[in-house]
RNA sequence: GCGUGAGUAGCCAAGCCAGGUCAAAGGCGCUGGAUUUAGGGUCCAGUCCCGUAGGGGUUCGCAGGUUCGAAUCCUGCCUCACGCACCA
């Protein structure tokens, strides 16, 4: 609808924004919102937007409430991830390039840049920023930083110059992936195979024989009590390796491996597998069994030697009965040793016989095996036969059994990838590695732990659900290796060879943004540890920096610390929002620590999962385009709550477009508006209730229900209110009020409209900063809205007749209730006990009089206030509505509605067969 | 498998924590009507089933249970989402 033209344009609107919401410390209150930032290598999709519009929304919000708003934002640009994605860019990586050209949209001289990991992150911080002030975020600009500016790493080295004082930051050993011809740890990105492989911690266990010791890799430590035999290729050569002085017997690719993870290895001989079957080996808790041949023995896996388990494992099951089949070893029979309910005595063998899996190489093997293994993990008991781990939950005594064998039969930790190959991009196989001066933080401090537990319990959490999650978060947390040796980012400052990686960086960040655009005239070499102590911590006497620069800017991030809310989405709960709480914990007093978080739900697009890798995205800046900034807004916090999950559906947004056109459209129409109506005053009641919903709803972060109220319910309130004026009119001039209110009312959603229609409606300042409005008590008037309420109700009860009627109506008559009914329906809404107020009422001798009347009204009343609102049910006991005359008032309105003839008659006076019907705010209707 | 949360009419989504207000708000979609209506606007009505008087019947993942009464409380089951670590 071209009629419908705003005076100013989107365009417009941001550029008188462009420096509206620096913000600085005032006499005002603050309030102060963060979110986590985002990691610059992609563009924005619709997904991102919500996370950042929201926050924006509640930002509006308190500054038209009159507080010092304060929401800053910066980019974090530590990591690893653009460094692979610029080598792939470097190398001509057809998919990537097409990612950035195709999807993105980034220009090709730019694209050619991206070797450098720098021009990425440069580039999308640009980007962001663009795109974020196209969509309208109230931003304090003036504080954006990257992560790797030299000042936040002075930032980040005294954080970490506390936390190492405090003994927070220990070293330790830690596997990672590892690619030996790169000589460096292999991030996901940086693989070409295997990126979803993951490390997993095996057990091996120790078996001796002739002097030297046969490793089985499992992780399955507690069925050592069940081991009948063990299993070797035959066709496989395996090694004799001296591995930390003692000879071992494995296979060449497990030496490798070993010689990674911490161990001398040198190889000392060699053994082909077949020369080994039939030998005995022996362990404690086993005994002594023999090796058998087996051809499904993999040289890659574990130690390229098998320990058996034929009751509980069905390969070893199977390849058994193969011999077995082939008379031999008939001696050997399963050993059970786990008791668990839905099988018999030996598990695999049911198992494996249930599944018709006729021999080794059945493809089904897999998919039985996991079976077993589950349902052994999750409902087994060990037996008798295990001695002291008799009746233990599988899962219990595994750890105990495992622990033991470490102790006292000098088994060792071994890792491996759950799946094969895992290649890096160079070519190179990748293995797991093991780096001993790796650095860690020590979340796992029951001490630590407690502190952040009752930290939760102060504070603010949206949704409250959430809460339980965080404090599952915390107890399941362990110590967090927190360096990397590949990657953008600061430096260790006591062992450079380390970065600190992404997550371990990104603490402590919102105090930062209070003296971000302060510190960064700074020189860095001038912010030592000292400096920030002075600026956070308020003490010291530190030497290098203008000492009324540093009072400045201790007194700034006073005035804003702690935040007042930070918001992210609900996948970081578990590493990053819990880690904030806790770096707070160690680094910042009591009245420092962080007030509130929202946690946000996801984002779907058409109902599947976005994703920028699977080219499922819709961009942020395309929808703006396609829309309008302030329909994909109204969209992304209408459509749910923000902790709920939501789907764009672009055939759902159009319609959003049309709401807004019809918001301008009123305030346009209504500026014309003069007189006054009986319906004013209603409409004026109303408006206050909307008000005060709204204010309250967005107190509470629920941007949808806010917008239900202060959109689509002063809309339906304007449409009755259109309906109930005399014919031809349009409306008064409490339309023009209406209009006012309107506009601020959604100016912190729809802010671009909203800022033209005020400018349009004669304001002078930004609507920004327009002062939120404030429900009127005087306005308020129960007795009208009640009023009126008894007129929707008739009118709607009016209309469900005249459909079921085959006649014409040509004359309607409301019988009104006698007083009497009242009386009842007071007694009743009185009544405690609702089944004995016939009683009760009986004993009144007025009532008496009526007889069988008034005892059959009671059920009816009763009937009637249960399908009542409580609160009308209070209203009307209290103060009944002069019925009769609030008919007789809209006697035109109800002729003009239906096109009847209308009358108004007492219920007692008309003789009406219908007459007894007429109940309490439920008049008796005649059509005839 | 473990942890947390969720399953409501064609779709989205309120309500459930503090049982009767619930056939269940609101929006979207769809259907019909009105409109000097451009077949994309606006307004009105309908949208589980039945009904020539404002009513009745069957519903809120599935199966039970508690209660005079359950979408709302309890138990079991099924399904989905997020997280399960060194990564943004």
């Amino acid at each position: 609808m071209g009629d419908c033209e705003l005076k100013l344009s989107e365009a417009d609107v941001e550029e008188e924004w462009r420096n509206a919401f620096h913000s600085d410390p005032s006499g005002k209150e603050k309030y102060y919102i963060n979110v986590a930032y985002p990691y610059p290598s992609g563009a924005m999709h619709v997904g991102h937007g919500r996370t950042y519009i929201v926050p924006d929304v509640i930002a509006r919000f308190w500054r038209m409430r009159g507080r010092q708003v304060l929401y800053p934002m910066a980019f974090h640009v530590t990591g690893s991830p653009v460094i692979g994605i610029s080598q792939r860019i470097a190398r001509g990586d057809a998919k990537t390039l097409s990612l950035y050209r195709d999807l993105y949209k980034v220009p090709q001289d730019v694209i050619e840049r991206f070797s450098d990991p720098l021009a990425i992150v440069d580039h999308f911080s640009n980007e962001y920023e663009r795109v974020m002030r196209r969509l309208g975020l109230s931003i304090d600009w003036r504080r954006r930083f990257t992560t790797i500016l030299p000042q936040y790493s002075k930032f980040i080295e005294w954080q970490y110059h506390h936390l190492n004082s405090q003994g927070r930051v220990v070293r330790g050993e830690h596997p990672v992936k590892y690619c030996p011809q790169c000589d460096n740890p292999v991030g996901d990105h940086d693989l070409l195979e295997g990126d979803k492989a993951e490390v997993v911690k095996f057990i091996f266990v120790h078996f001796e024989s002739d002097g030297f010791l046969i490793p089985c890799a499992t992780l399955r430590p507690e069925t050592i009590y069940g081991v009948t035999n063990l299993w070797i290729n035959p066709d496989v050569r395996y090694v004799k390796a001296d591995v930390d002085g003692t000879v071992w017997l494995l296979s060449q690719e497990a030496a490798d491996k070993l010689a990674l993870q911490k161990h001398q290895v040198s190889i000392v001989g060699e053994v082909d597998g077949a020369d080994l079957i039939g030998k005995a080996v022996s362990h404690p808790l086993c005994g002594s069994v023999r090796i058998l041949p087996a051809g499904f023995v993999d040289p890659d896996m574990g130690s390229g030697i098998v320990m058996s388990v034929p009751a509980h494992a069905p390969f070893d099951y199977i390849a058994l009965v193969d011999l077995q089949k082939k008379g031999e070893y008939t001696d050997i029979a399963p050993v059970p040793l786990i008791q668990v309910d839905g099988y018999g005595e030996i598990p695999a063998k049911e198992a494996v016989i249930r599944h018709n899996i006729v021999d080794q190489h059945d493809p089904k093997m897999d998919e039985v095996t996991q079976e077993v293994y589950s349902a052994e993990f999750s409902r087994g008991k060990l037996l008798a036969r295990c001695g002291d781990h008799e009746g233990k939950p599988v899962r219990v005594a595994r750890e105990d059994v495992g622990a033991i064998m470490e102790a006292e039969y000098g088994s060792i930790w071994f890792y491996d990838f759950d799946q094969q190959p895992v290649v890096c991009r160079c070519g190179s196989r990748a293995f797991v590695r093991i780096l001993d001066d790796q650095w860690f933080l020590t979340y796992s401090d029951p001490e630590w732990k407690q502190q952040v537990h009752d930290q939760i319990e102060k504070i603010s959490l949206v949704p409250p659900e959430v809460r339980a999650e965080f404090d599952r978060t915390v107890d399941w947390l362990k110590d967090w290796a927190c360096t990397r040796r590949v990657g953008l980012g600061t430096r260790v400052p006591w062992d450079p060879k380390w970065l600190f990686e992404p997550l371990s960086d990104s603490t402590l960040y919102m105090a930062y943004y209070t003296i971000a655009h302060r510190i960064s005239e700074i020189p860095s070499d001038a912010l030592t540890p000292e400096v920030f102590d002075y600026i956070f911590l308020g003490r010291g006497e530190p030497e290098g920096v203008d000492r009324a620069i540093l009072d400045e800017l201790r007194s700034e991030f006073l005035y804003w610390y702690p935040y007042n809310y930070r918001f992210s989405a609900k996948d970081l709960i578990s590493n990053h929002l819990t880690f904030q709480l806790f770096h707070h914990r160690a680094i910042f007093p009591d009245e420092l620590q962080p007030k509130g978080l929202v946690v946000f739900g996801m984002g779907l697009l058409d109902g599947a999962k976005m994703s920028s890798s699977k080219g499922n995205v819709f961009l942020l800046e395309d929808a703006a385009q396609e829309f309008g900034a302030d329909t994909v807004r109204m969209f992304l916090v209408g459509s749910a709550e923000p902790w709920q999950d939501f789907d764009w559906r672009n055939e759902l947004v159009s319609s959003v477009r049309k709401q807004i056109e019809r918001l301008i459209t009123y305030v346009q129409e209504s500026k014309d508006a003069t007189g006054t109506y009986d319906v004013d005053a209603w409409l004026s009641s109303r408006l206050q209730r909307r008000i005060q919903k709204m204010t309250e709803a967005l107190e509470l972060f629920q941007t949808r229900q806010a917008l239900q109220e202060a959109f689509f319910g002063i809309e339906s309130d304007l449409k009755w209110y259109r309906r109930r004026l005399p014919a031809g009119s349009s409306g008064g001039a409490v339309l023009r009020d209406v209009a006012d209110t309107w506009i601020r009312l959604l100016a912190p959603i729809i802010p671009f409209t909203c800022e033209s229609l005020w400018r349009e409606n004669g304001h002078d300042g930004l609507v920004s900063y327009a002062e939120w409005p404030v429900p009127d008590e005087n306005r308020i008037n129960p007795e009208i809205e009640l009023a009126e309420e008894l007129i929707v109700r008739t009118v709607e009860d009016i209309e469900s007749i005249m459909k079921i009627l085959p006649v014409t109506a040509e004359k309607l008559t409301l019988l009104i209730t006698p007083e009497w009914k009242n009386e009842i329906f007071r007694r009743v809404a009185a009544a405690e006990d609702r089944r004995s107020v016939t009683k009760e009422l009986m004993k009144d001798e007025s009532m008496r009089k009526r007889g069988k009347e008034a005892a059959n009204a009671v059920p009816q009343v009763i009937k009637l206030i249960h399908s009542l609102p409580p609160t009308l049910v209070d209203q009307i006991s209290t103060r009944a509505p002069d019925e009769h005359a609030v008919f007789s008032q809209a006697a035109s309105f109800i002729e003009r509605e239906f096109s009847v003839k209308v009358r108004i008659l007492h219920a007692e006076s008309s003789g009406h067969a219908k007459a007894g019907m007429a109940l309490p705010f439920k008049p008796a209707i005649v059509i005839e």
